[in-house]
DNA sequence: TCTGGGGTCCTAGGACCC
DNA sequence: TCTGGGGTCCTAGGACCC
């Protein structure tokens, strides 16, 4: 057992869903098994393009990112599906439910993938064991196929999840790197996109092993800080931990959207902006935030991508307040030509709680219970869908109270 | 056949302050 | 008459991931 759970160190899996959305649809519709199958958006909508692809696709040489067209092409009797995220989402709880069963130290990274930190699982059986039965669990109650990679972190566990797909099960142990890991080409390391790529073999890097043993000198140089980086977990050094609360830690919400055709026409744009906003604001609703710095994105017909932001006095949340935000980046910004994208993202998160209770700076405690008035405010948020307190939220502000919150004030004094 | 939509992290320059 | 060094904030953009 001590082979297993070292007394320095960690053991770490990364369970990783295969061909998530194309899986999920097969468990809900099973005739589908078997069969070739795309899940992508519209075509006529310019949003054609794989998003995943079923085993039996990737045969024919189906890939994500792929354009709708091509993939039939390429495999005439492609089945082409659009997402419902709806089945994903719920999909993706039901999983991680299940590795939360074995401890709580579970960190989701996106919707099918997630660490998990084992070391302190000893009395639950060696790793593969557990492995197997995680694997075994989600395959027979969810009809879901995964891939585990153990390790002693994280990187080397990603590593090793992709190795063997679908239903594999791969321990990468620092003793294995020169083995499986160093005969990697640079392109499959986790971390190396295609521009580091092209970088690195420029400099003579053409595998994982390459950069294990390349002047680190040089690496920085190169790529800046991520050069060492890089190096580090090519060498199997990765000391991040498992943070099963990162997941909350959300820093933005965004959402974009890819027009059906190129415009300059204002009302059409207006009309997205519109629509954009009242997405954000929904999402930001559900996770009870305001926001101090809205980011609009233009991608132009030649697919020139800009984004501009503005850190804004106060904290907002409601359609209108990011309408307006964006709107003014738009006209400030908006160089006249043909737009193919727009996108508006809330940076700069701060919960709502935490935005009221700066309330207290003002010393409102002199306004009668806290939580009543806490109640009241929340009240009115619901009432009006948005916080009609906010404008006097943050101190220094040349703002005033209005009138109507004057008055709501002066009925909680005693 | 032209390339979606959701994110995170990092860099770099300018403004500003001490 | 010729300007250091450190720090933070803001903005824009690049790279990467799923």
């Amino acid at each position: 057992m001590s082979k297993w759970y070292p007394k320095n160190g960690r053991v770490i899996f990364h369970v990783d869903m295969n061909s998530f959305y194309a899986s999920v649809e097969m468990a809900f519709n099973p005739e589908l098994k078997g069969k070739p199958l795309a899940i992508a958006g519209n075509p006529e909508e310019r949003r054609g393009i794989v998003v995943t692809s079923s085993y039996e696709a990737r045969k024919f040489g189906v890939k994500t990112t792929m354009p709708v067209g091509e993939a039939r092409r390429l495999c005439p009797n492609l089945l082409v599906l659009k997402p419902t995220f709806e089945r994903y989402r719920t999909a993706s709880k039901e999983m991680f439910k299940i590795l939360s069963e074995v401890t709580e130290l579970v960190q989701p990274v996106s919707i099918d993938e997630g660490y998990m930190d084992i070391t302190g699982c000893a009395e639950q059986g060696a790793p593969p064991e557990i492995a197997e039965r995680i694997q075994q669990k989600i395959f027979t109650e969810l009809d879901l196929p995964c891939s585990i990679g153990i390790a002693p972190n994280k990187f080397l566990a990603k590593m090793a999840s992709d190795m063997k797909k679908p239903m594999g099960i791969t321990i990468l142990r620092k003793r294995d790197l020169d083995k499986k890991l160093w005969p990697l080409p640079i392109e499959e390391m986790y971390g190396v996109g295609e521009k580091t790529a092209l970088k690195l073999r420029k400099l003579g890097v053409k595998t994982i092993g390459d950069l294990a043993h390349h002047s680190v000198l040089e690496l920085k140089q190169v790529l800046g800080i991520n050069g060492e980086r890089l190096q580090n977990r090519s060498n199997g050094i990765d000391n991040r931990e498992v943070d099963p609360d990162a997941v909350h830690e959300f820093k933005s919400i965004g959402t974009s959207t890819t027009l059906p055709h190129d415009t300059t026409d204002e009302t059409e744009i207006r009309q997205v902006l519109r629509r954009l906003s009242r997405k954000v604001e929904s999402r930001m609703n559900n996770k009870k935030v305001l926001s101090r710095n809205i980011q609009l994105m233009i991608r132009y017909y030649d697919r020139k991508t800009v984004t501009r932001s503005k850190q804004l006095h106060d904290f907002i949340a409601t359609a209108d307040e990011l309408y307006n935000a964006a709107l003014l980046q738009f006209d400030t910004h908006w160089n006249q030509e043909p737009v193919r994208l727009l996108g508006i993202t809330a940076q700069d998160l701060a919960e709502k709680s935490e935005i009221t209770q700066q309330l207290d700076l003002f010393n409102y405690e002199e306004y009668a219970g806290k939580e009543k008035l806490y109640k009241a405010i929340d009240d009115l948020t619901e009432k009006y869908g948005h916080n009609p307190f906010q404008k006097i939220n943050l101190p220094g502000d040349s703002q005033v109270t209005t009138s109507f919150q004057k008055d709501f004030l002066d009925d909680f004094k005693k």
